[in-house]
RNA sequence: GGGUGUUUAGCUCAGUUGGGAGAGCGACGGCCUUACAAGCCGUAGGUCGCAGGUUCGACCCCUGCAACACCCA
């Protein structure tokens, strides 16, 4: 057979399964069903896609085994914003814009950019193994799911769910358009605490100081907030202040939002370009002073010498004049907390504008109801907090957004500026009695990608037609995605869904955690610590590498540093692993903790595992090839030892699946494989099938037995590593398998099994410490492995004697005794190295072998291990309350230890004082 | 400031009703033993973050504290 080599066999299996349709469903058994979180349409596979669908794709090729009707919804999403912004940066590349191309033209492209892009992802995702129904495959924008957001939007407005109007939004001043909460990354910056002196008006000599991190919004202030208990201010509660550098008066108020303690305990309010003091205005029936346009310049309302200057310059220019004017206290540096626009950078602006809003709060009740009552779980269960949480203080959604890519609004206005809302003109002129010769224009913004996303399980499932795949799938069942959208897509699908279908979308939501570089770091492209799931399946060159990371950086000193940190980390680049050995790791980092660092020594691992699966289904065919062929076959203690581990492996392996415990079911594969299939079972075969004194009944027995084990591990491990599996699946003798493919054969089960008589394993048990006490002595003793040594044996029970007979031939092979002798008890051994197994004494005469001094150590070594034991055992017994609260068998158990314990302990003095006199 | 989570071997992490601390990688020593050197055999290494409490008994349950991470303000 051919060495191991993932690339050529992973490409060739993934083709023949989707040619042979078995990604459809089968059409027969229980429905299971889960709906692909979409990717962008123009994205690439990063490692949290990587990362989640290898466990989707483990549980969903598991359930296709076990015979459910299986569907795994393939589709992607047109991202709004960010497909957006990347086409006009295209066409920034041609100078022109999206304005010289006009609303269609510019449609037009993106479609066209998302037909050339488009393909990547679904490829990357085939290279992941992924086996999703690419037939029925969908996009946010196609004909039918943008039906659906209409239909959707529209009965919203027409219960009044769906409203216009003025509020204050996130704004991006580039982007020139409101962007989500998700969309406004806030992180710690350095920057500046100014204090502003604000006179009052009665006793323009006296100055109130306001801390602001933001000076220029002063242009908007509508009063000075302070707490309402503090001493220092209540006298003037009501009083009122002039702004520096205008003509206008302001009051101050008391309200609980200021924190008394930070800065001097008084708050500029700016209702109009801040949430809070938006929030405090509304309380206080406080003006709204714009002072902002969209673009980020200040506006007309200013006074004129700031009129038109952007909001950086006119920041720069206030803090001049108001230190000019005596109005300047201190300035002090300060770290805040900076949000900005995902995709542009720039920094975000609170701002009040025209906008579509979802009134979420009769969404909110049965979407929460629906948790609490358990019809939706969490896993873990812990992260139903975090929707509870949000849930429960709940503001209503802004659902338009100033771009041209996307669902447009179902608005029109006419020329009085009356609003119609419906599924298209014609029926909003029906409905409404207007003639031909009424004049409206249509809304010119989008919706919200995640308005669309909102509709994920049921729009891609044919609705609003009752379908035949909606009754079969709906509700999913299952949603694997981030704790991060949680509260920006898990809840407006459950609201969504339980609103217009009546059910929930899902019935479990598996949170899973972030996959974060070796160092704990969140993978960003700034920080240029990310990896490309591609390039550990395939490799990469150190070079190839760093022009990945560096390539599309502005600043060249950050270029230095990551190409720096990528040649430490990479020296030699990344090899290939294949995308098995990246699917185990991903299940076997797959913990219930909040973040997983992701280190490629652990797919190193995992790829030599790959490797060692392969070579020992090498071994079975070569042991296999010519079947011994008998009518009855004779299995041995190791045949029967074998198949009760793997039914035990089985069975813990399906729980772990149960409880979605990846990692769980990972390492009780790569355990069984390794630990017990391969270092033992396979070694344990070998004199079986070479020796001539085992018959052929024994011989047949062990073959079948070896290729019956080999099959069963492949469909047990299948939904992790597919490829590795169906290719050594397709080698088996076609009498041993099932089925054209691993991947519709069944699942490996769950059995109960009598755990009490189990005679075979308590015999292997026995021959593994054996051999590893005669083991510890070569390795102690540094007796190479393959040099044949005298064992001698002493004591030890009736069942040491059969098991010592009836395992010859395997001890022989694994321990390589030249030969191996009973001596009575009483009888003086020779000088030997020893080791005990139960009461059993193992002894390899010294015989020019044993090094004095090394053996005196060894003896110690055990004896302090003994010693301690034997002190916290009796510790433990001499305790009176012990005796008497211990459960009985746990006292029997300690007891039983000690004697035990004791008898080795003398035992092994008495060996030591025999080595010591030689 | 509020919330959630984490803290176990040098590193990354398991530890499922409280009853003798585990794995992988790394380290050290020895092996080309006819499936595999991407391998085999052996060895070393931990006051389970700190301080209390409950209990006959605590990595595990309770309280407080500390550090770190993320989310929300």
């Amino acid at each position: 057979m051919e060495k191991y080599d993932p690339k050529n066999i992973e490409q060739h299996w993934y083709q023949t399964w989707e040619a042979a349709g078995y990604f459809a469903p089968s059409g027969q058994g229980p429905a299971f069903s889960i709906a692909i979180p979409p990717p962008n349409v123009t994205g690439t596979l990063h490692m949290g896609h990587a990362f989640q669908h290898s466990l989707v794709d483990a549980i969903i090729r598991r359930k296709r085994m076990q015979g459910a009707n299986t569907l795994w919804q393939m589709g992607t999403d047109h991202a709004g914003i960010s497909t957006q912004m990347i086409v006009a940066e295209q066409l920034a590349l041609e100078n022109t814009t999206p304005m010289e191309l006009g609303r269609d033209g510019f449609i037009d492209r993106a479609f066209r950019w998302k037909d050339e892009s488009g393909g990547q992802i679904n490829q990357q995702l085939r290279r992941m193994g992924a086996s999703l129904h690419w037939d029925t495959e969908r996009f946010t924008l196609d004909e039918g799911l943008s039906q659906a957001v209409i239909e959707v939007f529209t009965r919203l407005y027409e219960e009044g769910l769906i409203y216009r109007g003025k509020r204050l939004v996130n704004w991006d001043p580039k982007l020139q358009t409101s962007i989500s909460d998700l969309e406004v990354i806030s992180e710690e910056e350095k920057g500046f605490l100014w204090h502003l002196k604000y006179p009052l008006v009665d006793q323009p000599d006296v100055y109130l100081e306001v801390a602001t991190t933001r000076p220029e919004t002063m242009l908007g202030d509508a009063a000075v907030a302070v707490h309402p208990d503090d001493s220092r201010y209540q006298h003037l509660i009501g009083a009122t202040v002039t702004l520096p550098l205008t003509d206008r008066v302001i009051p101050i108020i008391a309200d609980h939002y200021v924190d008394p303690e930070f800065g001097t305990g008084c708050v500029k309010i700016t209702p109009a370009h801040d949430f809070n003091d938006y929030e405090v205005g509304q309380r206080h029936d406080l003006p709204l002073h714009e002072m902002m346009n969209p673009d980020g310049t200040i506006c007309d309302s200013a006074p004129s010498a700031y009129q038109g200057l952007d909001r950086f310059e006119a920041r720069k220019r206030l803090v001049e004049d108001l230190e000019a004017a005596g109005c300047l206290a201190k300035v002090e540096d300060h770290t805040l907390m900076v949000p900005r626009g995902e995709k542009s950078g720039v920094i975000v602006e609170p701002l009040l504008s025209d906008q579509w809003f979802v009134r979420v709060g009769p969404l909110a009740e049965p979407a929460i109801e629906a948790v609490e009552s358990g019809a939706i779980s969490f896993i873990p269960q812990q992260a139903e907090n975090i929707y509870f949480a949000w849930m429960r203080d709940l503001k209503d959604w802004c659902i338009s957004r100033q771009q041209w890519w996307g669902h447009r609004i179902p608005a029109w206005y006419d020329e009085t500026g009356a609003i119609y809302v419906g599924r298209n003109e014609a029926e909003i002129r029906a409905q409404n009695g207007l003639s031909e010769t009424t004049v409206l224009r249509q809304d010119d913004d989008v919706l919200d990608t995640w308005f669309s996303s909102a509709l994920w399980t049921f729009s891609t499932l044919g609705w609003p037609d009752e379908t035949e795949s909606l009754r079969t799938f709906h509700s999913t069942s299952l949603m694997v995605t981030g704790h991060d959208i949680i509260s920006f897509w898990v809840s407006r699908m459950i609201m969504m869904t339980l609103k217009f279908m009546n059910e929930v979308p899902f019935e479990k939501v598996y949170i899973h955690g972030l996959v974060t570089d070796a160092e704990g770091q969140k993978m960003s492209k700034s920080k240029g610590n990310g990896l490309d799931p591609m390039d550990i399946i395939d490799g990469i060159s150190a070079e190839a590498l760093v022009k990945k990371r560096t390539d599309k950086l502005l600043q060249a000193r950050q270029k230095d540093r990551i190409e720096r940190s990528t040649r430490k980390e990479y020296p030699e680049g990344i090899e290939a692993h294949g995308t098995d050995a990246l699917r185990f790791t991903f299940c076997a980092i797959a913990t219930s903790a909040r973040s997983m660092r992701f280190d490629l020594k652990r797919v190193d691992g995992y790829r030599n595992f790959c490797n060692k699966l392969w070579n020992a289904a090498n071994f079975v065919a070569v042991n296999t090839e010519v079947l011994v062929n008998v009518s009855d076959r004779e299995e041995s203690t190791a045949d029967q030892w074998i198949r009760r581990q793997f039914q035990e492996t089985s069975n813990k392996v399906n729980l772990a699946f149960d409880d979605h415990r990846f990692d769980l079911a990972a390492k009780h594969i790569y355990e069984f494989i390794w630990d017990e299939f391969c270092d033992w079972y396979l070694e344990l075969c070998k004199p079986i099938l070479s020796s001539s004194d085992c018959t052929d009944a024994q011989k047949s027995g062990t073959q079948h037995c070896l290729l019956e084990t080999l099959e069963s591990i492949l469909r047990l491990a299948h939904p992790l590593i597919p490829f590795i599996t169906e290719a050594l699946w397709q080698k088996l003798p076609k009498n041993f398998r099932n089925g054209p493919s691993i991947m519709i054969a069944a699942y490996p089960g769950s059995i109960e099994s009598d755990s009490v008589s189990d005679p075979a394993s308590a015999d292997i048990e026995w021959v593994k410490a054996f051999v590893g006490a005669v083991r510890n002595i070569r390795g102690e003793q540094d007796i190479a492995p393959s040099k044949r040594i005298t064992i001698l044996l002493q004591a030890g029970d009736a069942e040491d004697h059969r098991r010592q007979k009836q395992h010859a031939l395997l001890l022989d092979a694994l321990a390589k005794p030249e030969a191996m002798n009973w001596i009575e008890a009483n009888v003086e051994p020779p000088p030997s190295a020893i080791q005990i197994v139960g009461t059993l004494k193992i002894l390899v005469p010294l015989a020019g072998l044993i090094d004095k001094s090394a053996e005196l150590e060894r003896l110690n070594k055990e004896l302090t291990k003994l010693e301690k034991e034997i002190q916290r055992v009796n510790g433990k017994l001499s305790n009176p309350s012990f005796i008497a609260n211990a459960p009985q068998e746990v006292v029997e158990k300690e007891r039983a230890k000690i004697a035990g314990y004791q008898k080795q302990k003398t035992d092994f003095e008495a060996q030591k004082h025999r080595v010591a006199a030689i």
